[in-house]
Order: C-alpha cells, then sequence, then structure tokens
DNA sequence: TTGAAAGCGCTAACAA
DNA sequence: TTGTTAGCGCTTTCAA
C-alpha cells in the first residue's frame, strides 16, 4: 500500500525552505498565506514551491492542528434501497459541491446492514473528521453515543426519531407537505381522498400522513382511506389496488413518494380508470419520474437542495464554535397532470 | 475548527502503555496485531485500551506509515446532469459497499465545471490518498497528469478517451450492447429500425452507434436512421420526434440511454402510434426508469455493481504493488414489454 | 519479547 | 519580520 513506488521523495517543506534560502517556519508561514512575511522572502517561497512541485502533507499538518480538514457525511445501517433511493444521491452531491468552495474534503461513511456501525464509530472517533452530516431515518444510538462522547461537531439531516443526541438537525416540513396536498385535491373538489403512507416508525411517514389528516378534518372529509407502505414501489402499487377494492367512490390519492406514486397511476390505469379525470394523484418528492410519468406527476417538492446546503452551513458553524439551531424548510406544490385537465402531459 | 473543544484531551498510545505498564512500543504492537508480544503484556494492553477507550490517531500513523487509509472516488469537471444520473449515484454506492469490509475510507472529490479540478489535483498530490477511482467521461488531463507525476495507484470507470495517462480501467461492452438490442429487434421481426445516440465525443455514446451499425450492416439492413441526442430526456424526447418525422415505416428504435427512451416512448404516443404494436423500442442502462415505465422498456443491462467490485478489486491490487489489466464486462438484454407483446406491463 | 530513541512533516510558541 | 525549538501521536529500527 505504499505511495512511494520507487519514486523520488516527495519535497518537504524542508526542501522548499531550504532552496528560497529561508527557514521553515517562513516558508509555512507563505504556505498557510500568513502576512506578517517580507515580500522578498514571500516571493523566493513561492518560487520554490512552483519548482520543487510542493505539496503540504496533510497527515503532518492534521497531526499539529487537530484539524482533520475533512467532514463526513454518515449512513448508518443502510439498506440497498435507502442508496439507490434518488433522494439520497442528490443529497450527497448538494453536499459534495456545498464544500466545493472550502478546503474540506467530504467522506462517505456508509455501514452496512447487520453490521452496525463499527467501522464509522471507530472512524469518528479516531479523529478522521472535523464533523459529520448523519443521514437516516433510524435510530443510530451507537454513532450519536460516538459522537456525544467526542464532541464532533454533527447535524442530521431528517429529524432524528428519538432526540438523536441532541443534534441539531435540517428537515423539511414533511406535515406541511402532507397538507398541502391534501388541501390541493380539495381545492379541485375531490371527496373521497385516500391516501398511501409511509412506514409510521419513520418520521416522514408519520408527519406526511398527519398532515394530510389535519388537512382531511379541517375540511371536514372522512380521514379513513389510509394504507400504509413502505416508500417502494411495489408497495405502494399493492396498496393502491387495496384503496380501489376498498372504495369505490375514490376520487383522489395522496402519496407519500413519487416512486409510490406512479406505481400507483399503474395500478388505477389498470383498473381502467383514467388520472386525473376519475382519480387525481399526488405524490411526493419531485423526483425525476415525478417528470417522466405519464401523466405527469403533481407533487410535494422535497426540497434536497436547501436541505444540503442548510446542513453544510450549520456543520460549519458549528465547527467553528457558534450555535447552530435546528431549521425546518418549507415545502411547494409542483401541480402538474395528474390533479389538472388543464395541464397537457 | 478545533475538535477539543472544552474536552477532556483524548487518550494516546502514551497514556495506554502507561496504564497497561509497559512502553509505547509494546502497546503499539498490540493495537498493530504483532505477534511476539508476551499474552500478559497483550491482554494488559487490550485492557487499558478498553477502559480508556483509546482509539489510534490516523493523522499519527499516517505521518509514519505513509499511508492515509482512504482512496478516492474522482469526478471531474462534473455538471449537474452527471450527478442526477442514477448510474453514477448506484456506481458511488457500490464502491462504498465493496470497501466496507477493509479499513479503507472512500472520499468523495468532485470538481466543478468551470473550476477545472485544482481542488482534486491539490488533494491528490498532498498524499491525502493512497488510491484513486476516477469517474469521468472526458479527457481529464490534469488529473491524468497528477496521477502519473505522483505515481498514485489509480483506475478509470469507463474507458478513458484518449489514453488516460495509460491508467488501468473497467468499462462494460458499449459496442456489443448496442450490437444487442439490434440483433434483439431484428429477431423480433423488425426492420425499419432507428437509433437515437449519445454525443459522439463520450465512447458510451459512439460505441453504443457503432455496435448497433455493425449488427444492422451484418442484417443486410440500412443503417441510416441515426439521431444524435446528449442523453438528456429532452434531447431524447426532440430526436424521437425528429425519427417520426423523417420515417413513415418506422418500426423499431434503439435509444442509449434509459432516460431519453422513455422520453422517446411518450412522443411516439403522443403521436397517436402503439410500443410495442408500431414501434418497438429498446433503451439502455437497466435503470429504475425501464421497470417504472409504461410499457416497461426493454434495455441493456449497465452491470453499475461488477463495474464498481471490479474497479475497487483493481485498484487494492494495484496498491499492493501487484498489475492490474484493464477489464471489460459483458453485457445483457432485459426483455420487458416495450419490444414484446406477450409481457404484460 | 521488550524498551529507548529517532523521526515522519508540519505548525506555533517564543526569542531575537 | 525572522529563526530556533519543541512538540503533535505514532511506528519502527536497533539494542538489550
Amino acid at each position: 500500500m505504499s505511495r512511494e513506488t520507487g519514486g523520488r521523495r516527495a519535497p518537504t517543506l524542508e526542501d522548499v525552505a531550504a532552496r528560497a534560502g529561508v527557514s521553515r517556519a517562513t516558508a509555512s508561514r507563505v504556505v498557510n498565506e500568513d502576512l506578517r512575511v517580507r515580500p522578498a522572502a514571500r516571493e523566493a517561497v513561492l518560487d520554490a514551491v512552483a519548482e520543487l512541485g510542493y505539496r503540504p502533507n496533510r497527515a503532518a499538518r492534521s497531526l499539529v492542528t487537530r484539524e482533520a480538514g475533512s467532514i463526513a457525511v454518515v449512513v448508518p445501517e443502510a439498506e440497498d434501497r435507502v442508496f439507490r433511493d434518488p433522494f439520497f444521491a442528490s443529497l450527497l452531491v448538494s453536499i459534495t459541491q456545498a464544500l466545493a468552495d472550502s478546503t474540506v474534503q467530504v467522506l462517505l461513511a456508509m455501514g452496512r446492514p447487520g453490521d452496525g456501525c463499527r467501522k464509522i464509530e471507530k472512524y469518528l472517533r479516531g479523529g478522521g473528521t472535523d464533523g459529520a452530516i448523519v443521514v437516516s431515518h433510524h435510530q443510530d444510538e451507537e454513532i450519536w453515543r460516538a459522537l456525544r462522547e467526542t464532541r464532533l461537531p454533527a447535524v442530521h439531516v431528517g429529524r432524528p426519531q428519538a432526540g438523536g443526541a441532541g443534534l441539531p438537525y435540517v428537515d423539511m416540513d414533511n406535515e406541511a407537505g402532507g397538507a398541502l396536498a391534501a388541501e390541493h385535491l380539495i381545492s379541485r373538489g375531490r371527496r373521497r381522498i385516500g391516501t398511501i403512507a409511509g412506514p409510521q416508525d419513520m418520521a416522514p411517514g408519520a408527519d406526511r400522513l398527519s398532515g394530510w389528516r389535519r388537512a382531511m378534518r379541517a375540511a371536514g372529509l372522512a380521514d379513513d382511506l389510509v394504507e400504509i407502505a413502505d416508500f417502494s414501489a411495489e408497495s405502494g402499487g399493492e396498496r393502491m389496488r387495496r384503496l380501489l377494492r376498498r372504495e369505490k367512490g375514490l376520487d383522489a390519492v395522496f402519496v407519500a413518494s413519487d416512486l409510490m406514486a406512479v406505481a400507483a397511476i399503474h395500478e388505477i390505469q389498470a383498473a381502467g380508470l383514467q388520472v386525473p379525470e376519475q382519480i387525481a394523484v399526488v405524490g411526493f418528492d419531485d423526483s425525476q419520474a415525478a417528470s417522466l410519468s405519464r401523466p405527469s406527476l403533481t407533487t410535494v417538492r422535497n426540497p434536497v437542495d436547501s436541505l444540503a446546503t442548510t446542513a453544510v452551513d450549520m456543520l460549519l458553524r458549528l465547527m467553528q464554535g457558534e450555535e447552530a439551531k435546528s431549521v425546518v424548510l418549507d415545502t411547494q406544490l409542483v401541480r402538474r397532470a395528474s390533479t389538472d385537465f388543464s395541464v397537457l402531459k
């Protein structure tokens, strides 16, 4: 695993200093953009750096500064399903982009189901990073304990279930999103509205459902047409069939994820019914699947990008010793053809 | 950015040694599983480690071993489109999972368009990693130069355009995949077959097209119905409209990505034609979009998982000083409803 | 089998 | 403004 496969030794600060005719300390100052260096010396060092192709050794620097220069995106106990989720991919990308300006590197720490998160825990405790962004919808006591004990700055994306060791979090307003969906359907004249919810032990699952409930009751409508699914396309389709069987008069459904919503649309069509003519459908996430679907899917926007930039922002603040308060982001409804006759596709 | 926010100093090897009543060297040997340590001493050290909650400091270790304990997944000059691509997300996940057993950490290094890849280059040169997996369909001279000069073990995912500094690569057989698609359509009795290709300055774009061409000619069919798109859904739909305008007798299309293929299907349907009855469609990638589409999409499987595990395998081998030869993986056709009446969905 | 000691490359007091 | 010096926490000779 040696990096020095027969090559010349990489130039050190010592080499640079020697070549520039200054001390190592001065060379270090130039490299770290310390102001109190005579212009001439500065020039000399910069030249030497360029000529030698010098790059500071991160390990050496980390050792003395006690900063790793990286943050970890932690996904504990991750199932395959989580990863293939476009939400997760987008989040990861947005986080990385948000850090592109800084010198901070992004480390991807994914646990495997079963294995617990021993590897991640070890890494966090070993001082491998300066901070962590935890992405999970489960309780991850071990990770939380490690974060607490190491006092590592950390933020949670998505409201953690049981306190999350007091970590600040960024989340979208799932409850308001669910209400938004219901209100939209009601405003379109629908009355017999069902919902396919996510797992109730996950915050997005529970919150989207309760938002829907609140709006339904506020409008004096029944909130009995509830089916619980698991966010997978299969489960979404299956629950849609149940809903169709349960209620002949059904004229709309709010489905807690786009993926499930697309599957639901297929089932409605397979039953010989039209979307949105007979049954209107609202999804959740505004993922690619929503615009690719036919009819295109009205959905609640999941502000992934803002989620990521806010999380990064909070983490950087925390890393500078400042306070960070949890943030809940607004959601918006994206109107498309699955609830609206006037939209073409 | 200090990690030691008022907390107790993390225990060092020195502390462990003191507590166990041995020297630092012995403690180090135990931690690194060196065999020549007396069982009693071993026990004492292990106990001390447990009691103190000792974790080795990575920076200190790296400094002396000259190993970073991490590999970088490098995505230079990445546009937004690349990231949202499910292929990339799956690849990243598979790479991380493939490394879950090892102690190696995964570092995500994404460049931004325009900015070049100065940050990445700097990092690679700074000894921040022990190896790199480069994911790109462009020429990235700077990165290649950095990799060459640092002699950093590296592999390319996807055949690099212009040599890629002699990096070994893993790729799927895009050419064979294109041929597979054409042959399948021909075997289903289609004769007037068009194609919507990807950009010709990208290997997957060019190779899938040439495979299609080869199979068409081999069957004595005309290969004139070619439209070049850019892998985006919009471009796919637009090129499909052109194809429909160009050739009334069109009875099949091979589209170089699922995303474009789904858009193409929508256009065909919008023109009042049936898939697969009038026009059969084959996509490429076997992404989620393919199974979500109605009719479900026959497509060429992109073996993302094998791509990732093979790349990781090659890299680890390289890091141990062994040789690694480029690998081209086979592809398979996944039959679904867009080319086959007997498939239900 | 063990310990003493040297140093990996860097930053940061402290003095000059 | 500069240089000297002392470590950061660890691995690894080299002797014992």
